[in-house]
DNA sequence: GCATTAACCACAG
DNA sequence: CTGTGGTTAATGC
């Protein structure tokens, strides 16, 4: 039981720089857990307790609005999700919802803390991933207040290409409706992008299998705005 | 003015 | 939940 870290052949970037012994502490703390599709792993305006990370599997990041819940970020494992959480509040500023199936682990925030504190290159390899999710929040800001619909979609589409599935043929992990709320525009335009899409031979799609066919063209539409 | 873009509404499948 | 059509409002020639 203790060495469930140790052994596990899914560490993080930053617990593979652990000590026997620090991996050793981490397994006391650590609880590995399987959520379902559809089950929320994190609530809004509750008390955060531990730091989840990802092992595998799909996670959206939402968090209510004044006249909806907006869908942040779509996660996929191996990835932290609760940091921010636990570090920059008390209480959840967002909720986590599986999206797939998702494997994950619950880690005692002293724990981790103790970590962060002793362990340099620990530490490094979380700044690592917080900063690249900054860069993508800098990102994703301009492609939202700048782009116009099929910019939007594009830019949507090439990042679940690219960065979730690394395929040009995928399942849209959302409905369309998410998908609008995502790309911060409707689904009613979402649907007519799609056909365009289609149409114009820059994509295939079957209900939400898609493949991407001109891949240079989106980029182009992604770019353009 | 006129065209473009996209949200909102409504209705059908 | 989706796709489509009509309507409306904002924005830019």
């Amino acid at each position: 039981m203790l060495d469930i870290c140790q052994y596990c052949n899914k560490k993080s970037p930053a617990t593979q720089k652990l000590c026997d012994e620090d991996l050793r502490k981490l397994g006391d703390s650590c609880c590995q857990i399987t959520f379902q599709k559809g089950e929320r792993i994190m609530f809004q305006d509750a008390v955060s307790y531990d730091i989840v990370f990802i092992i595998d599997g799909l996670v959206k990041v939402h968090a209510a609005g004044p006249e909806k819940e907006q869908i942040l970020k779509i996660v996929k494992g191996p990835s932290y999700i609760g940091i921010p959480a636990k570090f920059g509040a008390r209480i959840n500023q967002y909720s986590a919802t599986c999206i797939t199936k998702i494997n994950a682990c619950l880690i005692g925030f002293e724990v981790f803390k103790d970590f962060i504190m002793g362990n340099g290159e620990f530490a490094y390899e979380i700044i690592l991933e917080l900063c690249r999710n900054e860069l993508y929040y800098y990102k994703k800001y301009i492609n939202q207040l700048q782009k116009q619909g099929p910019g939007k979609i594009a830019e949507a589409l090439l990042y679940f290409s690219d960065t979730i599935f690394n395929a040009t043929t995928f399942e849209l992990p959302l409905s369309r409706d998410e998908l609008g709320n995502f790309t911060c525009t409707s689904r009613e335009t979402v649907s007519r992008i799609f056909s365009d899409f289609s149409k114009n031979k820059i994509i295939e799609i079957n209900k939400k299998d898609i493949s991407i066919i001109d891949k240079r063209k989106l980029e182009l539409i992604s770019e353009k705005g």
